[in-house]
DNA sequence: AAAATTAATATGTAGATACTTATTTTTGTC
DNA sequence: GACAAAAATAAGTATCTACATATTAATTTT
């Protein structure tokens, strides 16, 4: 990885994760300085704080100016997830991609809605529903609500043969996002679209996003019985 | 932020971040090297370097030595979940947390376990279910698996008395953690001992972890009816 | 023409130095 | 003793320099 001799950075992570995992700092505990730990293992500062970094954005020490490095009192368990394109997600599965839109009107978000968005009153919205095939089986089924505020454009799609999903991903970057996951039980549209019995368990992928503080899109996709989310690396 | 005139690096991943909203670096573009954009800038190239590093991290562009930097072609929304510990998070809602032993045995995992673990035969493990109660409610019901290879000092736990997952959690740390979601249907013993109908929709949060390339644990939490999990920051 | 070697290149890393900033601790004053 | 000002501290940031490393591109060899 390096020179001979020299510590790398991830050496250096790796020896204070170690040292976590085998107490010599315990939850709650103060690391030593950033600079005794670099004399310590002898290499430099800049090098200890890049470890110290990464260990922070892991969740596994929470650092604080003057206060220094603690191992955090309350581990966590930290995941991420990477949400593709729904296109894509099926494309790499190794199967056939299809889309249908299945309904597109303008209409006044009700309150659940714009409780995603934080808001309390809004302008009518466009309310698109539409169903995302693998192998002409209904794979997802989105109910999407598109703040024609910041994103006009979206009235001059063909949302028949595109879908909105790929659409605002492509052209309407965000600066916030919200995702949140939950269970639902299949019943009307989402069991008649995905072509699946009343009462059937989906997990529900619910996302939202914002331009600064102005919403763009919120989106509940119910995924087909079966769908799983695993965590990136 | 920074003394006046000088650019920090937030500032220089700000810039850059909006020039990919504005479509100055569309999708699959090449950005300019960071040499160039530290002249172009004004600043150093380290400066440059721990923008890049940052968009680079949160899935925005895509960095490969020689090949240079990247717009991703294909987006993703990228989200960071923290799990705490079920005792915790309890209580931070303001509620008053309990916990009960359901059952507690010593037998050789099934396949679908094994497989979770990424292993195709096993010894006995220790075979946990048990209950965490939100003001006396059934909260999350779990269903886990412990390698007593890895952990023997959880044979000399009083299960019943203290939860297995505080207990590893401030104890057994991980080197690498497999989270996924799904959903299913409440029916056997997560319906009983949640107290809810058989039928009800549930998320799961399945949780597996290693030291090293040795298992440690592996948990099914079925969720109570309603449970959200939100992603952060 | 195909394969192997070599060169060029952009990011990655390590080290040193100097300064900044948030936060705590100490000190001094009322 | 309470409160405010000053000092001390530890992480954070910015810059420079030098070299490492992975990849692509160019060149030579077979």
């Amino acid at each position: 990885m390096t020179a001979p001799g020299r510590l790398s950075w991830t050496d250096v992570r790796d020896k204070i994760h170690s040292r976590i995992l085998n107490r010599t700092y315990a939850p709650g505990d103060r690391l030593p300085r950033d600079e005794d730990l670099s004399l310590e293992l002898g290499c430099a500062r800049a090098t200890v704080h890049r470890a110290m970094q990464d260990l922070s954005q892991s969740g596994l020490v929470e650092r604080k100016r003057k206060g220094g490095t603690h191992v955090r009192a309350h581990p966590v368990t930290r995941a991420t997830f990477d949400i593709p394109i729904t296109r894509r997600e099926v494309e790499q599965r190794g199967s056939r991609y299809g889309y249908q839109l299945v309904s597109c009107q303008t209409e006044v978000p009700p309150p659940p809605v714009m409780a995603r968005f934080g808001i309390h009153q809004s302008p009518p919205m466009l309310h698109v529903k539409a169903v995302h095939l693998a192998d002409n089986r209904p794979y997802i089924f989105e109910d999407r609500w598109i703040d024609t505020g910041s994103s006009p454009e979206i009235l001059k799609i063909d949302l028949t043969t595109q879908s909105a999903n790929e659409w605002l991903v492509l052209n309407k970057p965000y600066s916030r996002v919200d995702v949140r996951f939950y269970a639902v039980k299949a019943a009307g549209d989402i069991a008649r679209q995905l072509a699946i019995a009343t009462g059937e368990a989906l997990l529900i992928i619910e996302r939202t996003t914002w331009i600064g503080d102005r919403p763009i899109t919120t989106v509940q996709s119910a995924t087909a019985p079966g769908y799983q989310l695993a965590s990136q690396g």
